[in-house]
DNA sequence: CCTGAAGCGGACTCTGCAGTCCGCTTACGT
DNA sequence: ACGTAAGCGGACTGCAGAGTCCGCTTCAGG
């Protein structure tokens, strides 16, 4: 990565805003020469730095995990767990309500990136919220998060926060 | 239709079986090549009955549109709103969930076809329930549709059920 | 500068879909 | 039985997007 040429790293750079503001607008269908068009450079460009555009979206959204990641990492940190959790439910989904596009690429991708780590500290902060009593014990810690994505996308633009607050009031103990 | 030659109407009705199971399977991405095959017949004959795949799609679509709208209509008659509401919600989960993929198509049609009516009687049925005070009123009651079905959809193939609750509970006044 | 390797980009292929058209076939009234 | 209009089906068109390839351009080291 630090091995390329000064132009090929000046497009990889374009590419990659490219990418991420086009996934934003459009989610997974959008297309790759779109893409390229909008970074100025040939679609073939696009395909030499990532052979599918998979592999483009992945890169687009592993920014975008590891944000997540840390807002996962504080919350484990909090003294409530029940409080530690909700809002980090929240913040996340304020995040990921800032780039809708991209969070229906996360849910396209079933969160294959790098996601591995993530899926354990989201597993840790429900699995801890319930053992404090905060939350209902008949959902598995792993299905959360796809149950309250899946709200999220289906609120009409303005109004995920009360889709959001409907659901974390469904998973109360 | 009942102008039709006898080849015509068996040709139609193994066409309608066929896309329904095949839409059931596939949701809204089904090909009409494929419809076509399993009704052993060459796809120009479904065109010529249905101009486009949405039309396809409505006429499949109407069937359980008509069940759902018969519920809600008994729903609508139930002593208790809440139990009303609720019990309608179940029993058009289990209608919807035993064919996930025209679910889907419902969802992508953004239930055009003809249900102007479902809608309304379902807007009824919420607003009902808000009024005796068994549902949160923080929320439009065209609203909670599109909520319902999008946690459903999410769910792991066997845990609808569970998620159903969740959303259920999130609604309860 | 000059050169060769790295990089570029767009023309091209391939695939899969919706929707059209028309020569052939078949049902059905007489 | 036969004439004809209704019906059939598959070859065809048109489109859009993913991914490939290769002749040309540009960077960077000597």
């Amino acid at each position: 990565m630090a091995e390329l040429r000064s132009d090929a790293r000046r497009n990889l750079e374009r590419v990659l805003d490219a990418a991420e503001r086009v996934f934003a607008a459009s989610g997974p269908a959008a297309s790759i020469d779109e893409i390229a068009r909008l970074a100025g450079v040939g679609h073939g460009t696009v395909f030499r730095r990532f052979p599918t555009k998979d592999d483009l979206m992945y890169a687009v959204i592993e920014r975008h995990v590891a944000q997540l990641q840390a807002m996962a990492e504080e919350a484990l940190a909090a003294d409530d767990p029940g409080e530690g959790f909700f809002d980090f439910a929240r913040r996340a989904a304020e995040l990921m309500m800032g780039t809708p596009g991209i969070h229906k690429c996360v849910v396209h991708c079933g969160e294959k990136p790098g996601a591995a780590e993530l899926e354990h500290l989201g597993r840790k902060l429900v699995s801890r919220a319930q053992r404090a009593g905060a939350l209902r014990r008949d959902i598995e810690p792993a299905e959360v998060g796809p149950l309250v994505r899946a709200a999220l996308l289906a609120a009409p633009p303005g109004h995920w926060r009360r889709y959001l607050d409907i659901v974390l009031d469904g998973l109360r103990a």
